[in-house]
DNA sequence: GTGTTTTTCACACGAAAGTGGTATTGCGGC
DNA sequence: GCCGCAATACCACTTTCGTGTGAAAAACAC
Protein backbone atom coordinates (compact mmCIF):
# COMPACT_ATOMS: atom_id res chain seq x y z
CA UNK A 1 0.00 0.00 0.00
CA UNK A 2 0.92 3.61 -0.74
CA UNK A 3 -0.09 4.75 2.69
CA UNK A 4 -0.34 2.45 5.36
CA UNK A 5 -2.15 3.43 7.97
CA UNK A 6 -0.51 5.80 10.78
CA UNK A 7 -0.46 5.82 14.06
CA UNK A 8 -3.29 8.68 15.37
CA UNK A 9 -1.96 9.68 18.30
CA UNK A 10 -3.72 12.32 21.10
CA UNK A 11 -1.77 14.11 23.51
CA UNK A 12 -2.98 14.96 26.81
CA UNK A 13 -0.58 17.30 28.70
CA UNK A 14 -1.31 20.99 30.41
CA UNK A 15 2.28 22.14 29.88
CA UNK A 16 2.36 24.45 26.85
CA UNK A 17 5.62 23.94 26.16
CA UNK A 18 6.29 20.68 26.57
CA UNK A 19 2.96 19.88 24.53
CA UNK A 20 4.19 21.45 21.61
CA UNK A 21 7.09 19.34 22.06
CA UNK A 22 6.04 16.57 21.57
CA UNK A 23 3.40 17.66 19.29
CA UNK A 24 6.72 18.32 17.03
CA UNK A 25 8.23 14.96 17.80
CA UNK A 26 5.29 13.18 16.82
CA UNK A 27 5.24 15.06 13.45
CA UNK A 28 8.60 14.28 12.47
CA UNK A 29 7.70 10.95 12.46
CA UNK A 30 6.05 9.81 9.33
CA UNK A 31 4.36 6.78 11.06
CA UNK A 32 2.35 9.05 13.34
CA UNK A 33 -0.41 11.48 12.79
CA UNK A 34 -0.82 14.23 15.76
CA UNK A 35 -4.91 13.42 16.41
CA UNK A 36 -4.99 16.35 18.82
CA UNK A 37 -3.18 17.96 21.57
CA UNK A 38 -5.31 18.97 24.72
CA UNK A 39 -4.26 20.74 27.64
CA UNK A 40 -6.86 18.94 29.78
CA UNK A 41 -8.80 16.15 30.48
CA UNK A 42 -12.34 17.63 29.47
CA UNK A 43 -11.00 18.31 26.30
CA UNK A 44 -9.86 15.03 24.97
CA UNK A 45 -13.36 13.51 26.53
CA UNK A 46 -15.50 15.91 24.93
CA UNK A 47 -14.23 14.21 21.18
CA UNK A 48 -16.56 12.84 19.31
CA UNK A 49 -16.82 9.17 20.68
CA UNK A 50 -16.74 7.29 17.05
CA UNK A 51 -13.28 9.17 16.55
CA UNK A 52 -10.51 7.10 18.44
CA UNK A 53 -6.91 7.69 18.87
CA UNK A 54 -4.84 4.80 18.96
CA UNK A 55 -3.12 6.10 21.43
CA UNK A 56 -3.00 8.54 23.90
CA UNK A 57 0.21 10.32 25.60
CA UNK A 58 -1.52 11.23 28.92
CA UNK A 59 0.00 13.56 31.45
CA UNK A 60 -1.10 12.95 35.33
CA UNK A 61 -1.05 16.06 36.81
CA UNK A 62 -3.92 17.97 35.35
CA UNK A 63 -6.50 20.87 36.37
CA UNK A 64 -9.91 19.26 36.72
CA UNK A 65 -10.09 15.82 35.90
CA UNK A 66 -6.52 14.17 36.59
CA UNK A 67 -4.96 11.48 34.41
CA UNK A 68 -5.96 8.64 36.07
CA UNK A 69 -9.73 9.40 35.95
CA UNK A 70 -9.00 9.99 32.14
CA UNK A 71 -7.18 7.41 31.51
CA UNK A 72 -10.26 5.15 33.18
CA UNK A 73 -12.82 7.30 30.83
CA UNK A 74 -10.62 6.80 27.89
CA UNK A 75 -10.49 3.13 28.17
CA UNK A 76 -14.32 2.96 28.51
CA UNK A 77 -14.83 4.87 25.47
CA UNK A 78 -12.49 3.50 23.56
CA UNK A 79 -11.45 0.28 24.84
CA UNK A 80 -8.88 -0.63 22.12
CA UNK A 81 -6.85 2.62 22.68
CA UNK A 82 -3.67 2.89 24.41
CA UNK A 83 -2.97 4.87 27.34
CA UNK A 84 0.75 5.86 27.41
CA UNK A 85 1.63 8.06 30.85
CA UNK A 86 4.26 10.41 30.98
CA UNK A 87 4.62 12.23 34.12
CA UNK A 88 6.79 13.61 36.96
CA UNK A 89 4.47 11.53 39.50
CA UNK A 90 6.79 8.44 40.05
CA UNK A 91 5.49 7.46 43.41
CA UNK A 92 3.80 4.22 43.72
CA UNK A 93 0.23 5.32 43.88
CA UNK A 94 0.30 6.94 41.22
CA UNK A 95 2.04 4.21 39.23
CA UNK A 96 -0.57 1.55 40.34
CA UNK A 97 -3.53 3.83 39.69
CA UNK A 98 -2.66 4.50 36.69
CA UNK A 99 -1.87 0.57 35.61
CA UNK A 100 -5.88 0.06 37.26
CA UNK A 101 -7.22 2.84 35.22
CA UNK A 102 -5.65 0.68 32.25
CA UNK A 103 -3.02 2.38 31.49
CA UNK A 104 -0.21 0.07 29.48
CA UNK A 105 2.76 2.30 29.17
CA UNK A 106 4.54 4.78 31.86
CA UNK A 107 7.13 6.66 31.37
CA UNK A 108 8.25 9.65 33.60
CA UNK A 109 8.59 13.36 31.93
CA UNK A 110 12.80 12.63 31.97
CA UNK A 111 12.08 11.24 28.91
CA UNK A 112 12.90 12.78 25.73
CA UNK A 113 10.36 13.36 23.77
CA UNK A 114 12.42 11.64 20.83
CA UNK A 115 12.01 8.42 23.66
CA UNK A 116 8.39 9.15 23.93
CA UNK A 117 7.76 8.64 20.33
CA UNK A 118 9.38 5.45 20.13
CA UNK A 119 7.57 4.59 23.18
CA UNK A 120 4.28 5.47 21.43
CA UNK A 121 5.39 2.90 18.80
CA UNK A 122 6.23 0.19 20.72
CA UNK A 123 3.22 0.45 22.69
CA UNK A 124 1.11 0.12 19.09
CA UNK A 125 3.30 -2.94 18.43
CA UNK A 126 1.89 -4.60 21.60
CA UNK A 127 4.84 -3.73 23.79
CA UNK A 128 4.46 -1.72 27.48
CA UNK A 129 6.92 0.70 27.08
CA UNK A 130 8.47 2.04 30.40
CA UNK A 131 10.95 2.77 32.56
CA UNK A 132 14.04 0.59 34.09
CA UNK A 133 12.84 1.29 37.24
CA UNK A 134 9.10 1.37 36.62
CA UNK A 135 9.42 -2.10 35.17
CA UNK A 136 10.96 -3.35 38.74
CA UNK A 137 8.61 -1.54 41.02
CA UNK A 138 5.71 -3.38 38.69
CA UNK A 139 7.11 -6.64 39.30
CA UNK A 140 8.17 -6.46 42.81
CA UNK A 141 4.58 -5.68 43.64
CA UNK A 142 3.36 -9.26 42.81
CA UNK A 143 5.56 -10.44 45.45
CA UNK A 144 4.94 -8.12 47.91
CA UNK A 145 3.65 -9.50 51.13
CA UNK A 146 -0.04 -8.85 49.99
CA UNK A 147 -1.21 -9.28 53.79
CA UNK A 148 0.81 -7.68 56.21
CA UNK A 149 -1.97 -8.21 58.48
CA UNK A 150 -0.52 -7.73 61.68
CA UNK A 151 -3.42 -8.66 63.93
CA UNK A 152 -2.80 -12.71 62.89
CA UNK A 153 0.24 -12.64 64.51
CA UNK A 154 -1.84 -12.56 68.26
CA UNK A 155 -3.72 -15.41 67.29
CA UNK A 156 -2.97 -19.03 68.63
CA UNK A 157 -2.84 -21.59 66.25
CA UNK A 158 -5.86 -23.24 66.93
CA UNK A 159 -7.85 -19.40 66.21
CA UNK A 160 -5.97 -19.48 63.03
CA UNK A 161 -7.37 -22.57 62.07
CA UNK A 162 -10.92 -21.46 62.88
CA UNK A 163 -10.37 -18.19 61.43
CA UNK A 164 -9.70 -20.17 58.47
CA UNK A 165 -12.67 -22.39 58.06
CA UNK A 166 -14.40 -18.78 59.64
CA UNK A 167 -13.20 -17.45 56.35
CA UNK A 168 -14.51 -20.42 54.52
CA UNK A 169 -17.82 -19.38 55.59
CA UNK A 170 -17.92 -22.95 57.65
CA UNK A 171 -20.52 -22.59 60.60
CA UNK A 172 -20.05 -23.39 63.61
CA UNK A 173 -20.89 -27.41 64.10
CA UNK A 174 -19.16 -27.65 60.64
CA UNK A 175 -15.75 -26.03 61.88
CA UNK A 176 -16.62 -28.15 65.03
CA UNK A 177 -16.63 -31.26 62.89
CA UNK A 178 -13.59 -30.75 60.54
CA UNK A 179 -11.66 -30.00 63.66
CA UNK A 180 -13.27 -32.92 65.92
CA UNK A 181 -13.99 -30.15 68.65
CA UNK A 182 -17.32 -29.49 70.44
CA UNK A 183 -19.10 -26.51 69.25
CA UNK A 184 -18.92 -24.78 72.19
CA UNK A 185 -14.66 -25.15 71.74
CA UNK A 186 -15.53 -23.19 68.53
CA UNK A 187 -17.56 -20.71 70.12
CA UNK A 188 -14.79 -19.93 72.73
CA UNK A 189 -12.25 -19.80 70.01
CA UNK A 190 -14.08 -17.39 67.59
CA UNK A 191 -15.34 -14.99 70.63
CA UNK A 192 -11.11 -14.71 71.87
CA UNK A 193 -10.38 -14.40 68.32
CA UNK A 194 -12.88 -11.62 68.00
CA UNK A 195 -11.57 -10.09 70.79
CA UNK A 196 -7.93 -10.19 69.91
CA UNK A 197 -8.80 -8.65 66.82
CA UNK A 198 -10.95 -6.50 68.25
CA UNK A 199 -14.23 -7.11 66.13
CA UNK A 200 -17.24 -7.99 66.85
CA UNK A 201 -18.73 -10.73 63.47
CA UNK A 202 -17.67 -13.17 60.87
CA UNK A 203 -17.24 -10.55 58.37
CA UNK A 204 -15.75 -7.81 60.29
CA UNK A 205 -12.79 -10.26 61.14
CA UNK A 206 -12.47 -11.52 57.32
CA UNK A 207 -12.42 -7.60 56.42
CA UNK A 208 -9.86 -6.87 58.52
CA UNK A 209 -7.23 -9.70 58.06
CA UNK A 210 -8.19 -10.20 54.13
CA UNK A 211 -8.84 -6.97 52.73
CA UNK A 212 -9.99 -7.42 49.15
CA UNK B 1 39.76 -0.13 41.88
CA UNK B 2 41.52 -2.17 39.25
CA UNK B 3 39.03 -4.54 40.16
CA UNK B 4 35.53 -3.81 39.81
CA UNK B 5 33.31 -6.36 41.45
CA UNK B 6 31.56 -8.77 38.83
CA UNK B 7 28.09 -9.31 38.81
CA UNK B 8 28.13 -13.17 40.34
CA UNK B 9 25.96 -15.08 37.95
CA UNK B 10 24.62 -18.22 38.62
CA UNK B 11 22.36 -21.05 36.08
CA UNK B 12 19.28 -23.34 36.73
CA UNK B 13 19.05 -24.75 33.09
CA UNK B 14 18.20 -28.89 32.91
CA UNK B 15 19.18 -28.18 28.92
CA UNK B 16 22.79 -29.02 28.78
CA UNK B 17 23.40 -27.75 25.69
CA UNK B 18 21.79 -24.41 26.84
CA UNK B 19 23.56 -24.01 29.98
CA UNK B 20 27.24 -24.00 28.23
CA UNK B 21 26.03 -21.62 25.31
CA UNK B 22 24.35 -19.39 28.43
CA UNK B 23 28.19 -20.01 30.85
CA UNK B 24 30.19 -19.56 27.31
CA UNK B 25 28.10 -15.98 26.48
CA UNK B 26 28.35 -14.91 30.32
CA UNK B 27 32.59 -16.00 30.37
CA UNK B 28 32.73 -13.34 27.56
CA UNK B 29 31.45 -10.41 29.24
CA UNK B 30 34.34 -9.01 31.69
CA UNK B 31 31.70 -7.56 33.81
CA UNK B 32 30.19 -11.14 34.94
CA UNK B 33 31.62 -13.95 37.02
CA UNK B 34 29.81 -18.03 36.24
CA UNK B 35 28.94 -18.54 39.68
CA UNK B 36 28.08 -22.19 39.16
CA UNK B 37 25.65 -24.11 36.17
CA UNK B 38 23.51 -25.60 37.69
CA UNK B 39 20.76 -28.96 36.27
CA UNK B 40 18.41 -29.24 38.69
CA UNK B 41 17.15 -26.59 40.94
CA UNK B 42 17.95 -29.17 43.90
CA UNK B 43 21.75 -28.25 43.25
CA UNK B 44 21.26 -24.47 43.11
CA UNK B 45 20.00 -24.78 46.41
CA UNK B 46 22.50 -27.16 48.11
CA UNK B 47 25.40 -24.46 47.94
CA UNK B 48 26.18 -22.79 51.04
CA UNK B 49 23.82 -20.87 52.45
CA UNK B 50 26.44 -17.56 52.77
CA UNK B 51 27.60 -18.08 49.02
CA UNK B 52 24.70 -15.71 47.54
CA UNK B 53 24.73 -15.24 43.75
CA UNK B 54 23.73 -11.82 42.39
CA UNK B 55 21.66 -13.38 39.88
CA UNK B 56 19.74 -16.45 38.62
CA UNK B 57 19.12 -17.04 35.59
CA UNK B 58 16.11 -19.81 36.16
CA UNK B 59 14.86 -21.93 33.51
CA UNK B 60 10.73 -23.12 34.51
CA UNK B 61 10.63 -26.73 33.07
CA UNK B 62 13.02 -28.50 35.62
CA UNK B 63 13.08 -32.06 36.96
CA UNK B 64 12.49 -32.25 40.57
CA UNK B 65 11.69 -28.65 42.18
CA UNK B 66 10.37 -27.06 39.74
CA UNK B 67 11.77 -23.26 38.52
CA UNK B 68 9.20 -21.40 40.74
CA UNK B 69 9.40 -23.41 43.62
CA UNK B 70 13.15 -22.83 43.25
CA UNK B 71 12.60 -19.03 42.64
CA UNK B 72 10.58 -19.00 45.94
CA UNK B 73 13.36 -20.86 48.04
CA UNK B 74 16.08 -18.87 46.29
CA UNK B 75 14.65 -15.47 47.22
CA UNK B 76 14.07 -16.74 50.77
CA UNK B 77 17.57 -18.10 51.38
CA UNK B 78 19.38 -15.42 49.40
CA UNK B 79 16.68 -12.20 49.48
CA UNK B 80 18.82 -9.75 48.19
CA UNK B 81 19.52 -12.50 45.14
CA UNK B 82 17.31 -11.30 41.77
CA UNK B 83 15.95 -13.89 39.86
CA UNK B 84 15.67 -14.04 35.99
CA UNK B 85 13.48 -16.67 34.81
CA UNK B 86 14.61 -18.03 31.25
CA UNK B 87 11.84 -19.97 29.57
CA UNK B 88 9.87 -21.61 26.71
CA UNK B 89 6.21 -21.38 28.60
CA UNK B 90 4.91 -18.47 27.93
CA UNK B 91 1.15 -18.79 29.44
CA UNK B 92 -0.37 -16.57 32.08
CA UNK B 93 0.32 -19.38 34.49
CA UNK B 94 3.53 -19.80 34.65
CA UNK B 95 4.48 -15.68 34.28
CA UNK B 96 2.31 -14.49 37.25
CA UNK B 97 3.69 -17.65 39.67
CA UNK B 98 7.26 -16.76 38.95
CA UNK B 99 7.14 -13.05 39.68
CA UNK B 100 4.87 -14.03 42.43
CA UNK B 101 7.33 -16.05 43.90
CA UNK B 102 10.23 -13.03 43.33
CA UNK B 103 11.35 -13.27 39.58
CA UNK B 104 12.15 -9.95 38.54
CA UNK B 105 12.70 -10.45 35.25
CA UNK B 106 11.07 -12.73 32.53
CA UNK B 107 13.00 -13.69 28.56
CA UNK B 108 11.31 -16.27 26.70
CA UNK B 109 13.68 -18.92 25.02
CA UNK B 110 14.16 -17.37 21.94
CA UNK B 111 15.84 -14.21 23.60
CA UNK B 112 19.60 -15.67 22.08
CA UNK B 113 22.57 -15.40 25.15
CA UNK B 114 23.83 -12.19 24.17
CA UNK B 115 20.06 -11.15 25.35
CA UNK B 116 20.35 -13.01 28.34
CA UNK B 117 23.44 -11.12 29.22
CA UNK B 118 21.89 -7.47 28.53
CA UNK B 119 19.34 -8.88 30.40
CA UNK B 120 21.28 -9.82 33.54
CA UNK B 121 22.97 -6.26 33.57
CA UNK B 122 19.68 -4.45 33.78
CA UNK B 123 18.52 -6.76 36.34
CA UNK B 124 21.44 -5.95 38.21
CA UNK B 125 21.65 -2.24 37.74
CA UNK B 126 17.85 -2.25 38.82
CA UNK B 127 15.73 -2.76 35.60
CA UNK B 128 13.35 -5.50 35.45
CA UNK B 129 14.06 -6.94 31.53
CA UNK B 130 10.93 -8.73 30.08
CA UNK B 131 10.44 -9.19 26.60
CA UNK B 132 7.79 -6.89 25.08
CA UNK B 133 4.33 -9.06 25.25
CA UNK B 134 5.35 -10.11 28.33
CA UNK B 135 5.48 -6.61 29.78
CA UNK B 136 1.70 -6.01 27.92
CA UNK B 137 0.37 -8.96 29.95
CA UNK B 138 1.84 -7.73 33.28
CA UNK B 139 0.33 -4.13 32.48
CA UNK B 140 -2.77 -5.56 31.62
CA UNK B 141 -3.10 -7.50 34.30
CA UNK B 142 -3.60 -5.11 36.55
CA UNK B 143 -6.83 -3.64 34.60
CA UNK B 144 -7.98 -6.85 34.30
CA UNK B 145 -11.39 -7.40 36.03
CA UNK B 146 -10.90 -8.29 39.26
CA UNK B 147 -13.97 -9.56 39.68
CA UNK B 148 -15.66 -11.09 36.56
CA UNK B 149 -18.10 -12.36 38.87
CA UNK B 150 -20.64 -13.08 36.41
CA UNK B 151 -23.58 -13.75 38.63
CA UNK B 152 -23.69 -9.90 40.27
CA UNK B 153 -25.42 -9.36 36.80
CA UNK B 154 -28.21 -11.18 38.50
CA UNK B 155 -28.42 -9.29 41.19
CA UNK B 156 -31.00 -6.03 40.73
CA UNK B 157 -29.39 -2.35 41.43
CA UNK B 158 -31.31 -2.65 45.31
CA UNK B 159 -29.77 -5.87 45.91
CA UNK B 160 -26.39 -4.75 44.85
CA UNK B 161 -26.65 -1.74 47.14
CA UNK B 162 -27.31 -4.30 49.78
CA UNK B 163 -24.62 -6.98 49.02
CA UNK B 164 -22.07 -4.07 49.21
CA UNK B 165 -22.94 -3.19 52.54
CA UNK B 166 -23.35 -6.95 54.09
CA UNK B 167 -19.98 -7.22 52.32
CA UNK B 168 -18.73 -4.23 54.73
CA UNK B 169 -20.16 -6.18 57.29
CA UNK B 170 -23.57 -4.10 58.33
CA UNK B 171 -26.11 -5.54 60.22
CA UNK B 172 -29.15 -5.50 58.54
CA UNK B 173 -30.28 -2.78 60.91
CA UNK B 174 -27.48 -0.52 59.80
CA UNK B 175 -28.58 -1.53 56.46
CA UNK B 176 -31.94 -0.49 56.57
CA UNK B 177 -31.38 2.50 58.22
CA UNK B 178 -28.34 3.65 55.88
CA UNK B 179 -30.57 2.85 52.89
CA UNK B 180 -33.84 4.35 54.28
CA UNK B 181 -35.18 0.75 54.47
CA UNK B 182 -37.14 -0.82 56.61
CA UNK B 183 -35.33 -4.36 58.14
CA UNK B 184 -38.00 -6.27 56.23
CA UNK B 185 -37.04 -4.71 53.28
CA UNK B 186 -33.68 -5.73 53.86
CA UNK B 187 -34.17 -9.43 54.63
CA UNK B 188 -36.30 -9.47 51.63
CA UNK B 189 -33.20 -8.04 49.52
CA UNK B 190 -30.82 -10.07 51.36
CA UNK B 191 -33.13 -13.22 50.82
CA UNK B 192 -33.51 -13.02 47.15
CA UNK B 193 -30.24 -12.16 46.26
CA UNK B 194 -29.02 -15.08 47.82
CA UNK B 195 -31.31 -17.19 45.86
CA UNK B 196 -30.06 -15.64 42.97
CA UNK B 197 -26.38 -16.30 44.17
CA UNK B 198 -27.07 -20.14 45.40
CA UNK B 199 -26.06 -19.18 48.45
CA UNK B 200 -26.79 -19.44 52.07
CA UNK B 201 -25.01 -17.03 54.07
CA UNK B 202 -22.89 -14.19 53.89
CA UNK B 203 -20.03 -15.10 53.65
CA UNK B 204 -20.68 -17.57 50.92
CA UNK B 205 -22.23 -15.03 48.90
CA UNK B 206 -19.11 -12.99 49.50
CA UNK B 207 -16.70 -15.47 48.92
CA UNK B 208 -18.54 -16.27 45.69
CA UNK B 209 -18.62 -12.95 44.51
CA UNK B 210 -15.18 -11.08 45.70
CA UNK B 211 -12.56 -14.63 45.81
CA UNK B 212 -9.48 -13.56 47.30
C1' DG C 1 7.68 -24.66 91.98
C1' DT C 2 4.05 -20.82 90.48
C1' DG C 3 1.77 -18.35 87.14
C1' DT C 4 0.27 -17.52 82.31
C1' DT C 5 -1.39 -18.96 78.04
C1' DT C 6 -3.62 -22.40 75.34
C1' DT C 7 -6.98 -25.57 74.57
C1' DT C 8 -10.83 -27.81 75.82
C1' DC C 9 -15.87 -27.92 77.26
C1' DA C 10 -20.50 -26.41 79.33
C1' DC C 11 -24.85 -23.58 80.17
C1' DA C 12 -27.63 -19.77 79.14
C1' DC C 13 -29.48 -15.72 76.94
C1' DG C 14 -30.24 -12.15 73.64
C1' DA C 15 -29.22 -10.54 69.16
C1' DA C 16 -28.68 -11.38 64.55
C1' DA C 17 -29.30 -13.97 60.50
C1' DG C 18 -31.72 -16.96 57.45
C1' DT C 19 -36.36 -18.90 55.59
C1' DG C 20 -41.20 -19.26 54.55
C1' DG C 21 -45.25 -17.05 52.98
C1' DT C 22 -47.90 -12.90 51.59
C1' DA C 23 -48.94 -8.32 49.69
C1' DT C 24 -48.88 -3.55 47.66
C1' DT C 25 -47.00 -0.26 44.43
C1' DG C 26 -44.87 1.13 40.15
C1' DC C 27 -42.56 0.51 35.89
C1' DG C 28 -41.63 -1.39 31.30
C1' DG C 29 -42.80 -4.74 27.67
C1' DC C 30 -45.98 -7.30 24.69
C1' DG D 1 -54.80 -4.32 29.66
C1' DC D 2 -51.99 -7.99 31.45
C1' DC D 3 -47.64 -10.01 32.84
C1' DG D 4 -43.31 -9.88 34.99
C1' DC D 5 -39.99 -7.78 37.70
C1' DA D 6 -38.16 -4.54 41.06
C1' DA D 7 -38.84 -2.54 45.29
C1' DT D 8 -41.15 -2.03 49.34
C1' DA D 9 -43.08 -4.06 53.68
C1' DC D 10 -44.98 -7.25 57.43
C1' DC D 11 -45.39 -11.59 60.21
C1' DA D 12 -43.78 -15.88 62.06
C1' DC D 13 -40.49 -19.17 62.86
C1' DT D 14 -35.88 -21.69 63.12
C1' DT D 15 -31.14 -21.54 63.13
C1' DT D 16 -26.88 -19.49 63.85
C1' DC D 17 -24.11 -16.22 65.96
C1' DG D 18 -22.14 -13.38 69.56
C1' DT D 19 -21.40 -12.91 74.50
C1' DG D 20 -21.14 -13.59 79.58
C1' DT D 21 -19.63 -16.70 83.03
C1' DG D 22 -17.35 -20.61 84.70
C1' DA D 23 -13.99 -24.30 84.77
C1' DA D 24 -10.41 -27.88 84.10
C1' DA D 25 -6.35 -30.01 81.95
C1' DA D 26 -2.10 -29.18 79.32
C1' DA D 27 1.69 -26.56 77.75
C1' DC D 28 4.95 -23.16 78.59
C1' DA D 29 7.56 -19.36 80.96
C1' DC D 30 10.13 -17.56 84.81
Amino acid sequence: MSEPARIRVAIVEDDAVLREALAEALATDPAMELHGAHGTAEDLLARHPAVAADVVIMDLNLPGIDGVACTRRVKAMWPATQVLVCTVQDDDDSLFNALCAGATGYLLKDARPAEVVRAVRMLHAGGSPMGTGIARRVLASFSAPLRPAKEIALLSQREREVLERLARGDRYKEIAEGLHLSIETVRTHVRNLYHKLQVGSRTDALNKLYPR
